[in-house]
DNA sequence: GTAGTATGTTACCGATCGGTAACATCACGA
DNA sequence: TCGTGATGTTACCGATCGGTAACATACTAC
């Protein structure tokens, strides 16, 4: 039985230090936290220790535990723009395959999705301050990304474009919830059957004109 | 100027007490500020202070705080029942003008929305905790709701009624979170819509048959 | 080694929370 | 008028919370 120290880890004493900096494991343990227990379940002290450290380090990485709040909500929110570009930059020139591997690609994080449903949908829910810098924050991200699927739409060129794009949103926020409400993680099929109906009718009727 | 206290009030000493029973007093009470601070985020004594009496009546009604949520929950929950109750007697036999009537009335209920969106929605997300009497209540109510519309959809004989249903139940959760993410409450509208449309193409289907 | 920096430890603060006990007061029917 | 049940008042409990101070220890660069 080998009982060797993973490579990332050091030896000190007889305390162990993973070589991933604090401040990014006080992130993902306060983040995997908040979206198991919820926000406003989650201690500060219960977060530095799933972070294998201490609630001093914690505050003199973070101001505020709502600090710590919102600075997790950036960087999910980073990590979802970033696949926009890329589903930008993949599909270029045809909106119509990039709504299509848009959904795809959501059916896929249903499906692997936690009973929880959506981390950002859950904070909203429990931040209801409307100053709070993380509600702030994640709304103008919905904002962004409602904008960027009537975009898409318009460039689909649907007839109807801000028909579909808001009955795509509705799909997209619904679908999350669903997870949640009522456990369907196969819900996001449905999202892609959809999707692919549309597109096809769209080509459909172009083929016609 | 008049100065009369209400005919459902009566004056003793320098206090008033509402005719309102206490227990349904210190439930909207509890309601009003669940939804708008957050479940998590009210205390009992600023519950009990908002219906007019105090914590120890309070506890007098209710075992715990849980209990209360649990109880404001079934409270929502039966009212919903109660419309689709209606709704079911309303157009026996005409599931099609059903769903139709259904879309029209969640839509109006979105448009007097306040920023908050759904209280069961965001009660799911504020209690992780799936042992919580709230959480199960919600969960089953939601699998009823889910089942009512399948049902709906296959009466209505929509080809491939599961699709279609799945359809319409994102939608009308996903039409109750972009409230809350995107202020978006005319979003409604395009439910309707979109339940106007499969309703044409579905009749449209049959007189070709 | 030594200095300086990052991290750990412990103890504490004030505030708030859910919940209870004991007792005072009110309303109302007999 | 009296008694009884419902309600109000006050004070308290233990637990937990976010946040801080003071000090000890480890790691690293020089």
């Amino acid at each position: 039985m080998q009982t060797d120290i993973p490579a990332n880890q050091k030896k000190l004493g007889k305390k162990v230090r993973s070589a991933i900096p604090v401040r990014e494991r006080i992130l993902v343990a306060a983040g995997d936290l908040f979206h198991r227990h919820g926000i406003r379940g989650v201690g500060v002290e219960a977060i530095a220790e799933a972070a294998q450290t201490n609630k001093m380090t914690l505050y003199r990485y973070f101001d505020s535990k709502d600090e710590l709040i919102a600075e997790w909500v950036r960087g999910l929110i980073a990590h979802k723009e970033e696949e926009w570009k890329d589903l930008n930059a993949k599909h270029r020139g045809d909106p119509q395959g990039q709504l299509q591997d848009w959904s795809r690609r959501v059916s896929e994080k249903l499906r692997a999705m936690e009973e929880r449903g959506s981390a950002l949908g859950n904070a909203l829910a429990e931040l209801p301050d409307p100053n709070h810098p993380a509600r702030r924050v994640i709304q103008e991200h919905k904002q962004r990304e409602h904008k960027r699927v009537v975009r898409l739409c318009k460039a689909a060129g649907f007839e109807d474009a801000a028909l579909s794009a808001n009955l795509f949103y509705m799909m997209l926020e619904g679908a999350h919830s669903c997870v949640q409400c009522i456990g369907m993680r196969q819900i996001g099929e449905h999202l892609v059957e959809v999707v692919n109906r549309m597109v096809e009718n769209s080509r459909r009727q172009r083929a016609v004109r």
